[in-house]
DNA sequence: CCTTGACCTTCCTACAACGGGAAGGTTTAT
DNA sequence: ATAAACCTTCCCGTTGTAGGAAGGTCAAGG
């Protein structure tokens, strides 16, 4: 199998499928004669793998160490599952971050008139005028 | 003022300062005689109101919208209004996706053993042998 | 007068996770 | 023979930020 199946197969398209070669997150693939990328399945099993967990937000050092969990059969689960809430405490953090400001621009907004007059709150608030 | 202490006034470091200067956020500042760049009062009010906009999650290209409305007294603020929704939009974009992540994360955790066992739903998921 | 420290300058590098594109080699089909 | 659909490497751009090197400037203190 060419890179180019492989991508449309894992769903992790050719440009990347290199990239993660290059940064070691994926071994380094077989070469055939000419030169091209020879995958397997369990290759393309690996990349999507990666794509899932990509799907998911985990960093690609994240999933360093969860294809390398999945791929040891003495893992404990709890290896894992402290990724995975680690990746949650993450996305919370992100989320409470972008719902601070949605709720202080809401505000401004709301009392923003919207219309052809220059006054306006939001421009206000960041030039710091209160 | 030279710019360690318009980096203190407005709180953007000053390392900032000189990229949103070379990439045109900022006015390319005045020099003194020795090269040092100078600040006015004015300038440090400019970056204030960057720094406030960035916090609340504006890209640099709606900061500089938000600037150019903001020296204009004759803008309109439905104009600014319109950045504004905008940006909520992205957010709240952002927002949903990060905690549709969440949410299956959390399932999956939530039927994790965490223990020495190896079984794993996260890996299962992930690794697509449902 | 000289040194030290705190400034300032430019320039280069890196990050994360991609995407675009050039320049060229290979294979397959018509 | 030639087109098309692949593949290869290499380089550059993105966004916003940070680090560091190498060097110029300035003020205070010994």
């Amino acid at each position: 199998m060419n890179i180019g199946e492989a991508a449309r197969e894992s769903g992790v398209n050719a440009k990347m499928i290199r990239y993660y070669e290059r940064t070691g997150l994926v071994p380094v693939a077989q070469r055939s004669e000419n030169g091209y990328r020879v995958y397997s399945e369990p290759d393309v099993h690996t990349l999507r793998f990666i794509k899932r967990a990509r799907d998911l937000g985990f960093s690609v050092a994240q999933i360093e160490q969860l294809v390398q969990l999945w791929q040891d059969q003495d893992r404990s689960s709890a290896e894992v599952k402290r990724v995975a809430l680690e990746h949650i405490r993450e996305l919370q953090q992100k989320i409470t971050e972008l719902e601070a400001m949605k709720r202080t621009l809401e505000h401004l907004a709301e009392h923003c008139h919207g219309d052809h007059r220059p006054e306006c709150p939001i421009i206000d608030d960041l030039a710091g005028s209160l």
